[in-house]
DNA sequence: AGATATGCTAACTATAGTATGTAGCCATTA
DNA sequence: TAATGGCTACATACTATAGTTAGCATATCT
């Protein structure tokens, strides 16, 4: 599993988490999924579905484009 | 599992795939990947997980981004 | 101290990832 | 006509790991 990656990923989930003021678990509850899930996604510990980076971008109000777009802006 | 998703990158994929006149086994090989898997993708039959797409968009050079770029274009 | 937020371990179960084999379609060539 | 090769669909089946949860630790607030 490509680690870089995952954690680049994230990172660009928690920028975005924080700057709406969420704790993990509020975002957790948008999305369906776990408070500890959201935590190991964060620190780039999984390796993520697109159905739950679906789920996640929806709960953080953003495109998954988006989300790569800034991930490949940081990577640069 | 949402099928919808997986079957629109599937779609991108498989455009792409062929703008670039690849069969699915030349995708496969450049990607690291199986031959029948690459099928499965492009049938939205499996939730790839990151690092694959990550595979996949650099077999197809390109960027993850402008992959779900391409697929919310055709999802509006 | 109590409340809130996150990290981390450990387990389980659901499914993604990998692969083999078969069959079908559509060309081209004999 | 039929035979061959290239490409893809599809049906399993196995094994690796993503997804889900509970519990406890740590840290930072008020």
């Amino acid at each position: 599993m490509n680690i870089e990656l995952s954690k680049a990923f994230g990172t660009v989930v928690r920028e975005r988490r924080t700057q709406l003021k969420l704790s993990q678990e509020e975002l957790a509850h948008q999305a369906g999924l776990h408070r500890t899930y959201i935590g190991m996604i964060e620190r780039g510990e999984k390796n993520i579905t697109l159905e739950n980076i679906h789920k996640i971008s929806t709960a953080l109000k953003t495109s998954i484009s988006d989300l790569f777009i800034q991930l490949e802006k940081s990577q640069s």
